[in-house]
DNA sequence: GATGAATGAGCGTTCATTCAT
DNA sequence: CATGAATGAACGCTCATTCAT
C-alpha cells in the first residue's frame, strides 16, 4: 500500500467511524485497527488526534467543492446559480450521507466553532461562492435585504436539516421533492 | 435541602456545565462539585450520566413549552399562530442561551439521534403544537403541500442557524430583525 | 487503611522503587500495583507524577533535618557543630540508603536543577543551618576564605560520594571511618 | 561520509542532545535527525540505545583521559602529579560542560552504576592513573592513611560538585579560584 | 549498507461508576 | 440516605526497534 494509499485509507476509516459514533466514539486504537495499520502509523501522517480532524474537515470541503461547482455558472442569473447550488449540494450530502454526519460533528464542536468564527472574520475579505451568490442576489434586489448571515442560515440551515431527516430516513428525497425544497428555501430568501 | 431542590440544583448545574464545555467536558465529579452534593448522590437521582442527560432534555423541553405556549391562541389563523411560535422560540433561545448550547450538543449526539427517532415513530398518533400548526397550514392550503416534516426543517432550520449565530455573536437580533426573519421563514413555507 | 496510612504507603513505595530504577523505571502503575492501590487512587493523593516526585521531596527533607539536628547546638564551636552535622547526615544516609538514592536521582534531574536554582537564589535572605555553619566559619576565619558554595561543595560533595561508596557496597563505614573522613573533609575547609 | 565519520557523528550529536535534555529527551528519531543519518543506519553502528549510551561514555574517557594526562609527570612528587590532575580535569569540565553534563547523567542511571562496580571489581588488577597517584600517596605516607577509594571520593566529590556549580553559573571559577580549590582538596587528602 | 515507514508495548492521565462508612 | 475514596478500563500519545525496499 503507497503512502497516499494509507493516508486515505486513514482519512476514510476516521470518517466512518466518526460519522457513525462521533468524536469520542473514534478512539485512535480503533481507527488504527480498522485502518489496517498500527496506532503509531496514525501519528506519521497526522500530528495528533485534532490535527486528524481538521485535515479530515479539509479533505471534506476538497471533495465537496469541486462537485457541488461542476457546471456552475456565474454569469448566469443569481435565481439559477442558487438552485444549482443548493440542489447540489443536497444531492451531495444524500449520496454522501458519512461526509454529512461528520461535517455535522465537526460543526458542532470546539473545531467547528472555532473554524465558523476564523471563517467569519477572515472571509471579510476574500470570498466563498455561497457569500458572493448572496451579496450578489442581495445588491441586485433579488433576495431580501437582510444581513448575509442571514440569508445564509434560512437556506442552510433549512436543507442541512431536510438532508439530515433524509439520512436518518424519516423521508425520502426525490428529484421533485429536492425540486420543491429547493423552491421553498427561495422563496424564504427572495425578495 | 429537599429531595426536589437537590434534583433541580444537579439538573442546572449540569446544564451549564455542559452547555458551555460539552459532554466531554462535563465529568460527574464537576457537576457534584458545583451542585454542592457528592457524586454518589447524583446516582441516586438518576442511574447514570445517559439518564441524566437524558433527564435534562427533557426538562428542558419543560421549560421551553409554557413559555413558547404563553398567549398562544389555537383558534388564530395559522400565519398568526406561526408568527408566534417562532419568535417566542427565537427568543426564548435568544434569553436563555444555556438551554440553546445545551440543546444543540444534545441533538448533535447519540443520544439526540436516538431521541429524534423515537419522537418521529411515537407522535405519528399524538401531536405537539407545532406539528398541529403545520398539518393545519398544509391542509388549509396555507402552507405549501409538501411533507410536514420538511415544513418543520424549513423553519426549525432556519431559525436555529439564526440563533446559534446571534448566541456565538456573529449578528445582533434585535426585534425588527426577529420580525423580519420570522417572515422570510413564513415566506418560505407558506404557498 | 486510613487516608494517612495510603498516602505514606504511596510514598514509601514510590520511593523504593524510584531509589531502585529511577524516575522512568517507576511507573505509576507499577508504584499502584505494589502499593496495593488502584492508579485512579494515586492521583486522588498527588495531582500528577510530578508533584508526586515533588512531594516525595519535600518529605524527604522533613525527615532528614530533625534527625540531623538532634543535638545540634548552635553556640558550640564551629568545628564540633560541622562534626556534629556532617556525622549525622552521613549516618542518616548509611541507615536510609533509599533515601540517599533518591535524592541522587531527585538531583539529578529537572526537579532537582530548578530546585537548587531556587534554592540559591531564594537562600540569599534566610539560611539553612549549613549555610548559617559556613558562614559562620568564614568570618569566625576558621574555615578558608572561600565563596560558601565552595566550601559547601568541598563538604558534600565529599561525603555523598562516600556515602554512595558505602551504599553500593564498595566501603563499609564504621564508626571510626566516619570519624576519620569527616575530620578529611574538615581538613579540607578549615584554614 | 565515511564509516568512522558517521559513527562520530552520531556520538557526538547524542551527547549533545543527551547532555542538554536528559536520556529521555534524547529519542532515536531526533538523534538520527540531528546527525543527518537515518534511523535504522544508527543500529548498525551501536545495537541498541543502551549499547549507545555505554559506547558514549567510552568515548568520554577516551577524550578526556589524554587531556587530562597531558604534561602529566610520573616521577614528580604526589602533591605536583595530584595539582595536575585535578587542576586539569576540572579545566576540562569547565571547557567542555556537554560532557560534564552527559557524565553526570551516565553516572547517575542503571549505566552509571553498573559501570561503577564493574570498574571496583574490574581494576584491583590493572589500575588508572589517580588509583596509582592515590596509592602512591597512601603508601610514601604523603596523604592519610584511609581506604584508596575514599580518598577518591574526597577529591573527585569536591571537585565535580564545584565543577557542577560553576557550569550552573553559581560559581565563577578563575584561574586562581582553580588553584585555591585545589588546595582545599589537597588539604582534606594530605597526611 | 542505508533508509525511514511501520510497529505496538508502554506511559501518564481521566472519569463513570461502585460501595463501605 | 449521603458521602467521597477507590476503582480500573480506556484514552491519546511516544519511541525503541524492526525490516521491506
Amino acid at each position: 500500500m503507497s503512502k497516499q494509499d494509507k493516508r486515505e485509507e486513514i482519512i476514510q476509516t476516521s470518517l466512518e467511524i466518526i460519522a457513525e459514533h462521533g468524536f469520542h466514539g473514534a478512539p485512535m486504537a480503533m481507527i488504527a485497527d480498522l485502518s489496517g495499520v498500527a496506532v503509531g502509523t496514525i501519528y506519521r501522517y497526522f500530528e495528533s488526534k485534532d490535527v486528524l480532524i481538521t485535515e479530515l474537515y479539509k479533505e471534506m470541503e476538497g471533495r465537496i467543492y469541486p462537485v457541488v461547482l461542476k457546471g456552475y455558472a456565474p454569469e448566469k442569473p443569481v435565481r439559477a446559480r442558487f438552485f444549482h447550488l443548493i440542489t447540489s449540494l443536497l444531492r451531495y450530502f444524500i449520496n454522501n450521507p458519512l461526509d454529512f454526519r461528520f461535517l455535522e460533528q465537526f460543526h458542532n464542536s470546539p473545531y467547528g466553532v472555532a473554524c465558523r468564527r476564523d471563517k467569519f472574520f477572515k472571509t471579510k475579505g476574500r470570498s466563498d461562492v455561497f457569500h458572493e451568490l448572496f451579496e450578489d442576489g442581495i445588491s441586485q434586489q433579488v433576495m431580501k435585504d437582510l444581513p448575509v448571515i442571514i440569508i445564509s442560515d434560512l437556506a442552510f440551515g433549512s436543507i442541512i436539516s431536510i438532508a439530515r431527516d433524509h439520512i436518518l430516513g424519516f423521508i425520502v428525497l426525490d428529484d421533485t421533492l429536492i425540486e420543491r425544497t429547493t423552491e421553498a428555501c427561495w422563496d424564504g430568501i427572495k425578495r
